[in-house]
DNA sequence: TGAGATGTTCACAT
DNA sequence: TATGTGAACATCTC
């Protein structure tokens, strides 16, 4: 579930708790959660400062104080919370880290894909591959209608499918990528470079703006999202097309269906999305 | 009861 | 090279 405007909440939510905070101890429930070594995670991360909390595509970076990047990436259900210092690891907390002020940080994952890997800060789209290879982060100034426009020119992918290929945008994942195409008026289905200038542009517009609009609203709950502080977002009451198959569209009453789009479940309105 | 769906990325196949 | 498929895993629904 999280996309990049569920990752961005869950980066300001645990700013307030996380950040300039000396991480005096940690507890590795399921060391298969990392992708590096068990050991020397422990020996570096223990004893430093969490000094800034960043965000690139879906993934989370942990600057610490000692030139070092936790990269965490939540994948389906990873998720954050901070708890107080009596409270006992629920059932799928992976990794908790205790703070020196008490409180603890948890890292809870039911279905055990998230993945954290300790890099040299600055070093970590060398380490990190998709991180390396990832396109521009959805805002006006990187995400140039030039690039936007050329790279969808130069693949056949269904539409959908390029949207949530991270290399081409970074942060689309299921929800949005229905949302911005029912926003677009474009079928999930179309090849991408038989997308004219004018409705790249128009797509273009719609993924800048739904994302940001989706991180005012605190991301979207529509299984089991909540921020570090436990709270719901509430952009899941805005979506338009994702989870409302059999529905009528709130553009021309013509029926939602869902099909499947590289493997993914995808909602649209065959009468207006063309 | 058990098959199918859930969503993200990677490894592998074509 | 570009695109497509299945696996990693747990839980819920029908």
């Amino acid at each position: 579930m999280p996309e990049l405007p569920e990752v961005e909440t869950v980066r300001r939510g645990l700013k307030k708790y996380f950040e300039n905070e000396k991480i005096k101890d940690l507890k590795i429930i399921y060391p298969k959660l990392l992708d590096s070594d068990r050991t020397e995670f422990i020996e570096k991360v223990v004893g430093s400062t969490v000094s800034r909390i960043d965000r690139r595509g879906k993934f989370l970076l942990f600057r610490l104080d000692n030139n070092l990047t936790i990269v965490s990436h939540l994948r389906m259900e990873g998720r954050y919370s901070v708890e107080a210092a009596q409270e006992a690891p629920h059932k799928h907390t992976e990794m908790i880290f205790e703070l020196e002020n008490g409180k603890q940080v948890f890292y809870d994952d039911t279905r055990k894909f998230g993945k954290m890997k300790l890099v040299k800060s600055g070093n970590e789209a060398v380490e990190v591959k998709s991180i390396g290879s990832m396109g521009p982060e959805p805002v006006e100034s990187d995400l140039t209608f030039d690039y936007f426009y050329n790279r969808l020119q130069k693949s056949k992918k269904a539409v959908k499918a390029w949207l949530l290929d991270q290399n081409n945008v970074a942060g689309i994942g299921n929800i949005y990528a229905d949302e911005v195409l029912w926003l677009s008026e474009i079928s999930p289905l179309r090849p991408t470079n038989e997308i004219s200038e004018e409705e790249a542009d128009n797509l273009r517009e719609n993924i800048i703006r739904e994302l940001a609009f989706a991180i005012e609203n605190g991301g979207s709950t529509v299984h089991s999202f909540i921020d570090a502080s436990g709270h719901t977002g509430h952009m899941q009451d805005k979506l338009h097309a994702y989870g409302r198959a059999g529905q009528p569209c709130e553009r021309d009453g013509g029926e939602l269906i869902k099909i499947r789009v590289a493997q993914r479940g995808t909602t649209y309105c065959p009468k207006c999305q063309k």
